[in-house]
DNA sequence: CTCCTCACTCACCTTTTGGTAAGCACCCCA
DNA sequence: TGGGGTGCTTACCAAAAGGTGAGTGAGGAG
């Protein structure tokens, strides 16, 4: 409901659309979210090897105020916190899909240029 | 040839796009250079209100290594400098282009918001 | 002669981003 | 009684990103 937008105005669509995505781990929890539907704190943590629990945390909550995902609190203890990706969130998710199957191929191209620099002698083999 | 991954490993394909893509004016980069073919210097920094020389150079250097644009060098005097996109800069934008539009509708979604909120009386009228 | 244009580069500074470590309040398990 | 798990928050730091303003060197306009 009250809701402002954190930077903008913005330019073009692609603007606005980078800036819900950046920030280190945010593709990685759209991911996370996506393939396992319902996530918990800690199950985040886990999934993203490396994340420190601040980052998350205020990654989450960015996103809770774009509208990307949904956060559930159970008021039990231990505390739980069960994290889901709402509509537009689900939707972000199919508009990156182009975006990685192009990042994939990216990554695919550096391999068979390194293999290609290897077989020409100029790297060390592993 | 000789190039290297400027981050990485990458976890998945959204990574390695969007490692390429981030840096304050990539994405209007990608744009300017997608409508208009051919820019040189000086058009691109007309064309990006904002940017500081520094930051165009320096975007367009990574842009360049990165195999997205080609940048042509023309030994005259003045200089003159023209910058187009390569092949995989145009497949790039190409899979940029359902974020570019999920990035539209949630501007449309954030001006419908406001707009009730001052028709609720919340914000004052401009 | 002076200023402007072109496409930068460099040194310096500020802002933003992300990481580290600690604490909290409660519970369960041994 | 001690340790671990739960989902955070806070204070402090380090690194990265980005901005500012100057200088370059030749040519063209006034």
């Amino acid at each position: 409901m009250a809701k402002a937008p954190r930077n903008g105005p913005y330019i073009c669509g692609i603007d606005a659309a980078l800036d819900v995505v950046s920030g280190k781990w945010k593709g990685l929890i759209l991911w996370e979210l996506d393939t396992h539907g319902v996530r918990r704190f800690a199950e985040l943590r886990r999934g993203l090897p490396g994340v420190s629990e601040k980052m998350l945390t205020q990654h989450l909550r960015e996103m809770e105020q774009d509208g990307l995902v949904h956060r559930e609190v159970y008021p039990e203890v231990p505390p739980r916190v069960e994290y889901s990706l709402t509509e537009h969130g689900r939707s972000l998710n199919a508009a990156l899909g182009p975006l990685g199957r192009w990042g994939m191929d990216r990554i695919a191209r550096e391999r068979t240029e390194l293999v290609e620099h290897r077989d020409a002698g100029l790297l060390p083999r592993p």
